[in-house]
DNA sequence: GATACTCTGTAAGCGTTCTGTCAGCTTGAA
DNA sequence: TTCAAGCTGACAGAACGCTTACAGAGTATC
């Protein structure tokens, strides 16, 4: 699941970043408005954090530009305390849910997990796919109930094949999803990453597209 | 889709070139500020991608020019980080998008992609012809909502014929679109091209209008 | 600390698929 | 009917992805 933070204060920014991190999220931070605004513009993210207070462009505009493009991501806003008139422009600018500063980051967590399962119309944490199952919570894979040892190599990829279910996700994609960013293009390492994931899980969980990329198998 | 990328850091270059590459763009690059405006002035380009701090003519000039001249091809520029002065400018000059380096390559990518989505009016990736889609997000086209497995070139073939629907489109701007830029020209690769999609798609699909090229078939 | 083990990227070799070339054929316009 | 434009099938080189072996980094164990 991939979650944009849109906050200017780096400290709010870093302790969502990890403990959404932790809790399996892919996260990534925005600090500006209009980057922000771009970003979820072009990108499809599972759900959006949104600080109303921005530099560049302010987060209710970010927000009512997004609705009016269609942008139908959740979008949970951050609030200070007291501000409840923001609350409700917010409310009504499209919002799906507020918290007021200051929090508890689990408490984020588990409402992003609500809203995401709420709009997925789905139970999000637990994937099964075929006779597996994916844990977010507990990052784990299971067959038929007993526990796969993945490495965490193989259980971010398939994790995210998972959560792009029906599309095809090109190697260059999945190198800037599960690698450091300055990761030297020209290797093969997403191949063998692909051939060490079928080996654990059977051939078939990963379709290639030749030229394009890789599908999760027809029956998964 | 045919990608100028204006850029003289030889290191970016080769980067947004594989990652356009592989998404399936076909890319020209240069490194020359008044050669650059000389190729998009006339030739028909999808998009470009303009770096401000280009040699001989700098690219604010080069933007302008274009502009001034009626060259309407949406221009992303790159700026340095904290150049939030070149960034107005850019936007005052006629820029369409702007992305701050250092970046992700596929930032880049799925921005250009919206960038010819805007451009070329079509609302959605998703474009329906006769009983077949086609998703651009998903590099696919299926059949009944089946997927069909198009290789990369025939898969850019039809999405360039359908972002082009009315029009009749030559051999030769197929060739600069959808091929590399020192591709030989004599060469009948185009009409064996468009043998291949046919078989897959059938015979209607691309209608040929001898001596004039080719266009959508009449019911797609 | 030494040793063994796991994880993961690199590199080389191989098979498969893709795609441009070519030669011969068909089609349509004048 | 003529002839250039376009079509088609065979082929071969290139591109792409898979496999395997290997090595360095990190971690656990004693």
């Amino acid at each position: 699941m991939k979650v944009l933070v849109a906050e200017d204060d780096e400290r709010i920014a870093d302790v969502l970043q990890s403990a959404l991190g932790r809790s399996g999220f892919e996260v990534h931070c925005e600090s500006d408005g209009e980057v922000a605004w771009y970003r979820a513009d072009t990108e499809a993210f599972d759900a959006i954090i949104l600080d109303l207070g921005l530099p560049q462009m302010d987060g209710l505009t970010v927000l009512k530009r997004w609705r009016r493009q269609g942008v139908e991501t959740p979008v949970l806003i951050l609030t200070a305390r007291g501000q409840w008139e923001e609350r409700v422009e917010g409310i009504e600018a499209g919002a799906d849910d507020y918290v007021v500063k200051p929090f508890h980051a689990l408490e984020i967590v588990a409402r992003i997990r609500a809203l995401i399962r709420r709009s997925k119309g789905v139970a999000t944490p637990r994937i099964p796919f075929g006779k597996y199952e994916l844990d977010m919570r507990s990052m784990q894979v299971t067959e038929d109930g007993r526990p796969m040892d993945l490495t965490p190599q193989e259980f971010r990829l398939i994790a995210y094949l998972l959560h792009n279910r029906g599309r095809t996700v090109s190697q260059l994609e999945i190198t800037e999803h599960i690698y450091r960013q300055d990761f030297e293009r020209e290797s093969n390492a997403v191949e063998v990453l692909v051939a060490r994931l079928r080996k654990r899980l059977g051939h078939e969980v990963v379709k290639t597209r030749r030229g394009f990329g890789y599908t999760l198998g027809d029956d998964y």
